[in-house]
DNA sequence: TTTGTATTTAAGCAAATGCTAAAATACATA
DNA sequence: TATGTATTTTAGCATTTGCTTAAATACAAA
Protein backbone atom coordinates (compact mmCIF):
# COMPACT_ATOMS: atom_id res chain seq x y z
CA UNK A 1 0.00 0.00 0.00
CA UNK A 2 2.65 2.26 0.31
CA UNK A 3 3.74 3.09 -2.65
CA UNK A 4 6.77 5.61 -2.02
CA UNK A 5 8.29 1.91 -0.36
CA UNK A 6 7.39 0.14 -3.56
CA UNK A 7 8.96 2.64 -5.78
CA UNK A 8 12.19 2.47 -3.55
CA UNK A 9 12.32 -1.04 -3.50
CA UNK A 10 12.11 -1.32 -7.18
CA UNK A 11 14.16 1.05 -8.22
CA UNK A 12 16.98 -0.52 -9.64
CA UNK A 13 14.75 -2.61 -11.63
CA UNK A 14 12.87 0.25 -12.94
CA UNK A 15 16.37 1.52 -13.97
CA UNK A 16 17.27 -1.08 -15.83
CA UNK A 17 14.01 -2.09 -17.64
CA UNK A 18 13.48 2.07 -18.61
CA UNK A 19 17.14 2.09 -19.52
CA UNK A 20 16.48 -1.26 -22.26
CA UNK A 21 13.20 0.21 -23.22
CA UNK A 22 14.59 3.34 -23.89
CA UNK A 23 16.80 1.94 -26.57
CA UNK A 24 13.95 -0.35 -27.94
CA UNK A 25 11.54 2.77 -28.08
CA UNK A 26 13.53 3.75 -31.52
CA UNK A 27 11.48 2.30 -34.34
CA UNK A 28 15.22 1.50 -36.10
CA UNK A 29 16.67 -0.22 -32.93
CA UNK A 30 13.81 -2.34 -32.08
CA UNK A 31 14.00 -3.19 -36.23
CA UNK A 32 17.78 -4.07 -35.58
CA UNK A 33 16.96 -5.72 -32.11
CA UNK A 34 13.80 -7.77 -33.76
CA UNK A 35 16.17 -8.84 -36.71
CA UNK A 36 19.15 -10.05 -34.25
CA UNK A 37 16.81 -12.06 -32.43
CA UNK A 38 15.48 -13.23 -35.65
CA UNK A 39 18.77 -14.32 -37.52
CA UNK A 40 21.21 -14.59 -34.68
CA UNK A 41 23.45 -12.64 -35.72
CA UNK A 42 24.40 -10.07 -38.81
CA UNK A 43 26.51 -7.73 -39.95
CA UNK A 44 26.35 -3.55 -40.70
CA UNK A 45 25.63 -3.94 -43.95
CA UNK A 46 23.37 -6.32 -44.04
CA UNK A 47 21.08 -4.61 -41.68
CA UNK A 48 22.08 -1.15 -43.83
CA UNK A 49 20.24 -3.26 -46.76
CA UNK A 50 17.55 -5.05 -45.02
CA UNK A 51 16.71 -1.32 -43.73
CA UNK A 52 17.26 0.53 -46.36
CA UNK A 53 19.26 2.70 -44.53
CA UNK A 54 22.61 4.62 -44.61
CA UNK A 55 25.69 2.69 -43.40
CA UNK A 56 26.65 5.33 -40.78
CA UNK A 57 23.35 5.66 -39.44
CA UNK A 58 22.82 1.81 -38.60
CA UNK A 59 26.68 2.01 -37.23
CA UNK A 60 25.53 4.88 -34.58
CA UNK A 61 22.39 2.68 -33.29
CA UNK A 62 24.59 -0.47 -33.05
CA UNK A 63 27.13 1.83 -31.06
CA UNK A 64 24.50 2.59 -28.80
CA UNK A 65 22.77 -0.76 -28.43
CA UNK A 66 26.78 -2.32 -27.84
CA UNK A 67 27.62 0.56 -25.35
CA UNK A 68 24.20 -0.48 -22.97
CA UNK A 69 25.27 -4.04 -23.23
CA UNK A 70 22.04 -5.38 -25.21
CA UNK A 71 24.51 -5.99 -28.28
CA UNK A 72 28.14 -7.85 -28.39
CA UNK A 73 30.11 -8.06 -31.49
CA UNK A 74 32.45 -10.42 -32.97
CA UNK A 75 34.77 -9.94 -35.68
CA UNK A 76 35.50 -12.14 -38.57
CA UNK A 77 37.68 -10.94 -41.04
CA UNK A 78 37.30 -7.44 -42.33
CA UNK A 79 33.26 -8.20 -41.36
CA UNK A 80 31.99 -7.40 -38.02
CA UNK A 81 28.93 -9.32 -37.02
CA UNK A 82 26.54 -8.47 -33.72
CA UNK A 83 24.53 -10.35 -31.61
CA UNK A 84 21.75 -9.86 -28.79
CA UNK A 85 23.44 -9.95 -25.38
CA UNK A 86 21.10 -12.38 -23.93
CA UNK A 87 21.48 -11.65 -20.32
CA UNK A 88 20.44 -7.70 -20.70
CA UNK A 89 17.69 -8.56 -24.15
CA UNK A 90 15.87 -11.31 -22.45
CA UNK A 91 13.80 -8.57 -21.03
CA UNK A 92 12.53 -7.47 -24.55
CA UNK A 93 11.36 -11.47 -25.22
CA UNK A 94 7.87 -11.31 -24.63
CA UNK A 95 7.64 -7.91 -26.68
CA UNK A 96 9.41 -10.10 -29.73
CA UNK A 97 7.34 -12.67 -29.29
CA UNK A 98 3.80 -10.24 -29.35
CA UNK A 99 5.42 -8.79 -32.50
CA UNK A 100 5.68 -12.02 -34.09
CA UNK A 101 2.35 -14.13 -33.34
CA UNK A 102 -0.61 -11.86 -33.66
CA UNK A 103 -0.25 -8.86 -35.20
CA UNK A 104 -0.06 -6.21 -32.09
CA UNK A 105 -2.28 -3.58 -34.17
CA UNK A 106 -3.69 -0.29 -33.19
CA UNK B 1 14.57 -16.20 -44.48
CA UNK B 2 13.74 -12.68 -46.51
CA UNK B 3 14.78 -10.44 -43.78
CA UNK B 4 13.05 -7.38 -46.30
CA UNK B 5 9.92 -9.26 -46.51
CA UNK B 6 9.96 -10.07 -42.45
CA UNK B 7 10.18 -6.61 -41.31
CA UNK B 8 7.60 -5.19 -44.13
CA UNK B 9 4.89 -7.30 -43.38
CA UNK B 10 5.48 -6.96 -38.96
CA UNK B 11 6.02 -2.96 -39.91
CA UNK B 12 2.68 -1.72 -38.42
CA UNK B 13 3.36 -4.09 -35.31
CA UNK B 14 6.90 -2.89 -35.01
CA UNK B 15 5.96 0.65 -34.57
CA UNK B 16 3.55 0.34 -32.10
CA UNK B 17 5.43 -1.32 -29.98
CA UNK B 18 8.20 1.39 -30.14
CA UNK B 19 5.50 3.83 -29.81
CA UNK B 20 4.64 2.15 -26.70
CA UNK B 21 8.17 1.78 -25.44
CA UNK B 22 9.41 4.77 -26.31
CA UNK B 23 7.14 6.31 -23.61
CA UNK B 24 7.76 3.67 -21.19
CA UNK B 25 11.48 4.17 -22.27
CA UNK B 26 11.80 7.17 -19.53
CA UNK B 27 11.77 6.48 -15.58
CA UNK B 28 10.06 8.91 -14.73
CA UNK B 29 6.67 7.65 -16.91
CA UNK B 30 7.47 4.11 -16.49
CA UNK B 31 7.30 4.70 -12.57
CA UNK B 32 3.93 6.08 -13.47
CA UNK B 33 2.78 3.31 -15.50
CA UNK B 34 3.66 0.72 -13.31
CA UNK B 35 2.31 2.93 -10.33
CA UNK B 36 -1.38 2.72 -12.14
CA UNK B 37 -0.63 -0.73 -12.95
CA UNK B 38 -0.49 -1.41 -9.11
CA UNK B 39 -3.28 1.05 -7.71
CA UNK B 40 -5.64 1.26 -10.16
CA UNK B 41 -6.14 4.85 -10.61
CA UNK B 42 -4.20 8.10 -8.75
CA UNK B 43 -4.50 11.36 -9.65
CA UNK B 44 -1.33 14.07 -10.52
CA UNK B 45 -1.23 15.28 -6.61
CA UNK B 46 -0.62 11.68 -5.86
CA UNK B 47 2.56 10.58 -8.22
CA UNK B 48 3.46 14.08 -7.86
CA UNK B 49 3.61 13.34 -3.88
CA UNK B 50 5.29 9.23 -4.76
CA UNK B 51 7.51 10.61 -6.58
CA UNK B 52 8.99 13.72 -4.98
CA UNK B 53 8.28 15.27 -8.34
CA UNK B 54 6.83 18.81 -9.35
CA UNK B 55 3.46 18.75 -10.10
CA UNK B 56 3.72 20.58 -13.68
CA UNK B 57 6.11 17.91 -14.68
CA UNK B 58 4.16 15.09 -13.83
CA UNK B 59 1.45 16.48 -15.68
CA UNK B 60 3.20 16.75 -19.10
CA UNK B 61 3.94 13.38 -18.90
CA UNK B 62 0.67 12.32 -17.95
CA UNK B 63 -0.28 14.69 -21.19
CA UNK B 64 2.34 12.79 -23.20
CA UNK B 65 0.84 9.13 -22.16
CA UNK B 66 -2.87 10.40 -22.55
CA UNK B 67 -2.01 11.91 -26.01
CA UNK B 68 -1.05 8.11 -27.11
CA UNK B 69 -3.68 6.48 -25.49
CA UNK B 70 -2.18 4.70 -22.70
CA UNK B 71 -3.42 5.85 -20.24
CA UNK B 72 -7.25 7.71 -19.78
CA UNK B 73 -8.33 10.13 -17.57
CA UNK B 74 -11.60 10.25 -15.72
CA UNK B 75 -12.84 13.52 -13.37
CA UNK B 76 -14.30 13.17 -9.76
CA UNK B 77 -15.23 16.91 -8.67
CA UNK B 78 -11.99 18.84 -8.75
CA UNK B 79 -9.48 16.01 -8.86
CA UNK B 80 -8.69 14.30 -12.07
CA UNK B 81 -7.87 10.29 -11.72
CA UNK B 82 -5.54 8.83 -14.60
CA UNK B 83 -5.50 5.15 -15.55
CA UNK B 84 -3.72 2.72 -17.84
CA UNK B 85 -5.66 1.90 -20.81
CA UNK B 86 -5.66 -2.00 -21.09
CA UNK B 87 -6.13 -2.20 -24.89
CA UNK B 88 -2.73 -0.32 -25.25
CA UNK B 89 -0.62 -0.51 -22.51
CA UNK B 90 -1.16 -4.28 -22.49
CA UNK B 91 2.15 -4.50 -24.01
CA UNK B 92 3.68 -3.75 -20.51
CA UNK B 93 2.38 -6.18 -18.61
CA UNK B 94 5.59 -9.04 -18.57
CA UNK B 95 7.85 -6.19 -18.07
CA UNK B 96 5.74 -5.54 -14.74
CA UNK B 97 5.83 -8.83 -14.30
CA UNK B 98 9.50 -8.91 -14.17
CA UNK B 99 9.99 -5.72 -12.46
CA UNK B 100 7.39 -7.23 -9.73
CA UNK B 101 8.92 -10.90 -9.01
CA UNK B 102 12.33 -10.91 -8.71
CA UNK B 103 14.51 -7.83 -9.22
CA UNK B 104 16.12 -7.58 -12.84
CA UNK B 105 19.25 -6.50 -12.06
CA UNK B 106 22.55 -5.50 -13.63
C1' DT C 1 -18.21 36.90 -5.06
C1' DT C 2 -13.85 35.85 -3.12
C1' DT C 3 -10.73 32.30 -1.86
C1' DG C 4 -8.66 27.89 -2.12
C1' DT C 5 -7.54 23.59 -4.31
C1' DA C 6 -6.41 20.79 -8.42
C1' DT C 7 -4.65 20.85 -12.64
C1' DT C 8 -3.05 22.32 -17.25
C1' DT C 9 -0.73 25.26 -20.37
C1' DA C 10 2.79 28.38 -22.16
C1' DA C 11 7.41 30.12 -22.50
C1' DG C 12 12.12 29.40 -22.18
C1' DC C 13 16.18 26.78 -22.11
C1' DA C 14 19.88 23.28 -21.74
C1' DA C 15 20.65 18.73 -23.08
C1' DA C 16 19.84 14.73 -25.89
C1' DT C 17 18.61 12.58 -30.31
C1' DG C 18 19.19 11.03 -35.06
C1' DC C 19 20.47 12.02 -39.40
C1' DT C 20 23.94 13.37 -43.34
C1' DA C 21 28.39 14.00 -45.29
C1' DA C 22 33.14 13.61 -44.93
C1' DA C 23 37.23 11.83 -42.89
C1' DA C 24 39.57 8.19 -40.40
C1' DT C 25 40.64 3.04 -39.26
C1' DA C 26 41.31 -1.60 -40.13
C1' DC C 27 42.46 -5.26 -42.74
C1' DA C 28 42.53 -8.32 -46.97
C1' DT C 29 44.13 -9.01 -51.45
C1' DA C 30 46.11 -7.80 -55.99
C1' DT D 1 52.97 -1.43 -51.48
C1' DA D 2 48.74 0.13 -53.43
C1' DT D 3 43.82 -0.64 -53.74
C1' DG D 4 39.38 -2.07 -52.28
C1' DT D 5 36.04 -3.35 -48.83
C1' DA D 6 33.90 -2.96 -44.21
C1' DT D 7 33.17 -0.15 -40.64
C1' DT D 8 33.59 3.65 -37.29
C1' DT D 9 34.16 8.29 -36.00
C1' DT D 10 33.70 13.25 -36.24
C1' DA D 11 31.39 17.45 -37.14
C1' DG D 12 27.40 19.89 -37.97
C1' DC D 13 22.62 20.69 -37.68
C1' DA D 14 17.63 20.58 -37.07
C1' DT D 15 14.43 18.53 -34.00
C1' DT D 16 12.84 16.62 -29.75
C1' DT D 17 12.91 16.06 -24.82
C1' DG D 18 12.22 17.22 -20.02
C1' DC D 19 12.51 20.39 -16.70
C1' DT D 20 11.41 25.10 -14.25
C1' DT D 21 8.72 29.08 -13.53
C1' DA D 22 4.78 31.69 -14.16
C1' DA D 23 0.29 32.32 -15.89
C1' DA D 24 -4.19 30.37 -17.06
C1' DT D 25 -8.49 27.17 -16.20
C1' DA D 26 -11.77 24.86 -13.62
C1' DC D 27 -14.58 24.30 -9.98
C1' DA D 28 -16.07 23.88 -5.08
C1' DA D 29 -16.74 26.05 -0.69
C1' DA D 30 -16.74 30.06 2.49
Amino acid sequence: MDCRATIRESDSSLRVVSEVLNLAGNKVRLQILFLLQREGRLCVCDLSDILQMNVSAISQHLRKLKDRDLIYATKEAQTIFYALNKGKSFILNPLFELVKDKNVMV
